[in-house]
DNA sequence: CGCGAATGTATACACTGCGCACATTAGGAA
DNA sequence: TTCCTAATGTGCGCAGTGTATACATTCGCG
């Protein structure tokens, strides 16, 4: 059958990015995520991912690493601690099934790894580097799950930090 | 029809409490989670949890206040801070599904502020009643999902308390 | 031009949560 | 005792899911 000028194209172009693009925008709007929503969303057919990736969980992991990457560059944007105590939880607060997806894979701890270790890079004890990231990595956690309310999460933070940590490092 | 002899009566007598245990018992085995894995495990018609818990969330919602009440009871138990966070991240990685569930539901916030209260007996200033307890509980979810791998975790909170908290309390 | 490889589609199966109608039973009323 | 009603469990069916298999279409290279 010929195709119609209007129809698209039976290639996509590129669609390992597409359904990248279509899952984030799928976590982000908070729908339920379905590896058919995501084919629907690129408005492609139910099995065309599986062209792209082997099975669900491959996307899911490659959306895990596309967020650690993200993650890194706006931990590594910031100056002092405190502030990279911030933008890690108001990223996990503005990515929230982003977030999870990150940490919930099993896959892709390389990836946190090396989040740990910017984080890290602002701490010298070890046990104050794993404490450091633990409490911040819990506010954020805690807060998504809505488990701690509060009005402005950002302000949370830095007293937090400012109470618990920056004395332990001086101590 | 008649029943034969050998076969189980009709009614089963406490289903709401055998679901509950099955659905624990899928949990601690790590099993796929589903009602009708429950329903089965119960050994009963996939439709009958439908009487007595309105859907799957009601039945999570039953488990997670459960967890609570467990943890509650450990940590209560415990002497010190150090000992509290040590029960809390030996709970969570005892059972990783049920404290998964616990605080994943939006459900059961009162059960877990009374947790939270629980742990903040033993520290005075709000801001470290609150930078403990995510500093523990961030322990805790990282641990679960394989981000810190480590030989000896008990230990590990034992130093992260010492080396973080205690001087934050001190001062 | 032609053919093979890459890519997207169609169809199908087992599984899920859940609504609806029905079967079975327990426990009180006559 | 017998019967009736409500509680409880079952069967069937629907929509939606992940994924395997077979097919259609198209691109790129000879």
């Amino acid at each position: 059958m010929c195709a119609v000028s209007t129809s698209r194209p039976y290639h996509h172009g590129d669609l390992p990015a597409a359904l990248l693009h279509a899952a984030l925008g799928l976590l982000e709007d908070g729908e339920p995520f379905s590896l058919r929503a995501v084919a629907r969303r690129a408005g492609v057919s139910p099995n065309a991912p599986y062209r792209h990736y082997a099975d669900k969980e491959a996307l899911l992991a490659a959306l895990a690493t596309y967020g650690f990457g993200r993650l890194a560059d706006r931990l590594e944007a910031a100056a002092e601690l405190t502030d990279m105590a911030e933008e890690y939880v108001s990223f996990a607060l503005a990515h929230p099934g982003l977030f999870r997806l990150m940490y919930g894979r099993p896959t892709a701890n390389a990836a946190a790894a090396r989040t740990a270790e910017i984080l890290a890079g602002r701490v010298t004890a070890p046990a104050l580097q794993i404490g450091a990231w633990a409490m911040v990595h819990g506010l954020a956690v805690l807060l998504l799950d809505g488990k701690l309310t509060c009005p402005d999460p950002a302000q949370l933070v830095r007293a937090t930090v400012a109470a618990v940590l920056t004395p332990a490092v001086r101590g």
